[in-house]
DNA sequence: GACAGATGAAGGA
DNA sequence: TCCTTCATCTGTC
């Protein structure tokens, strides 16, 4: 059996984001063009849309173009939308579902996350665990800074993306 | 089993 | 402070 999955591609203030969505839930999560970040509307709209049918999909694309329309107005949604990890580790998804109950504007370092899974000693591990992380902004792997909160630590989409998300969230970073 | 990695702590200049 | 080194933990091949 073949899973229905949707593609959309979404214009947003960072650039094109193409999300691919299946049955149960967002599986990933792209950026476009990381080289520009234009300082353009805070504005989320649809561009392109590819296959997909199935009702189940339909309903986790509008939730994840909710979300990130609210994300982009500052004002994150309530309900973050179903996500997809099949084929993730038992570790990576512990670290991913601890990563994204880190609340809009706040930040946490990658010690203080692998505290979060009972596993202090494995701040290496969570980087990489970041690292693989698929889903950026839904797992918002960019609030997870190096020691001290003084180092941005690293970003899958760069890290001048990473400063822009937390600009955008208020969070001054030194 | 070896290696790599988005860390963290400690020690020295 | 800044830099280097080493310990630690996990995933991948």
């Amino acid at each position: 059996m073949v899973a229905t999955e949707l593609e959309i591609i979404w214009r947003t203030p960072i650039g094109p984001l193409t999300g691919r969505i299946t049955t149960k839930g967002i599986r990933l999560l792209e950026f476009g063009q990381p080289a520009a970040f234009p300082a353009g509307p805070a504005e989320v709209r649809m561009l392109e849309r590819r296959g997909g049918g199935a009702a189940a999909t339909q309903s986790h694309a509008e939730a994840a173009e909710k979300f990130l329309v609210n994300y982009f107005r500052g004002e994150p949604a309530a309900e973050p939308p179903a996500l997809d990890w099949t084929g993730a580790s038992d570790f990576d998804r512990k670290v991913w579902r601890a990563c994204s109950r880190i609340g809009f504007g706040r930040t946490l370092t990658y010690g203080e996350l692998a505290g979060a899974i009972g596993k202090p000693d494995a701040a290496r591990a969570v980087g990489g665990a970041m690292g693989r992380n698929p889903l950026p902004i839904l797992v918002p792997c960019h609030r997870v800074l190096a020691r001290g909160r003084n180092r941005l630590g690293g970003f899958s989409g760069g890290l001048a993306l990473k400063r822009w998300l937390l600009a955008h969230e208020g969070i001054d970073l030194k």
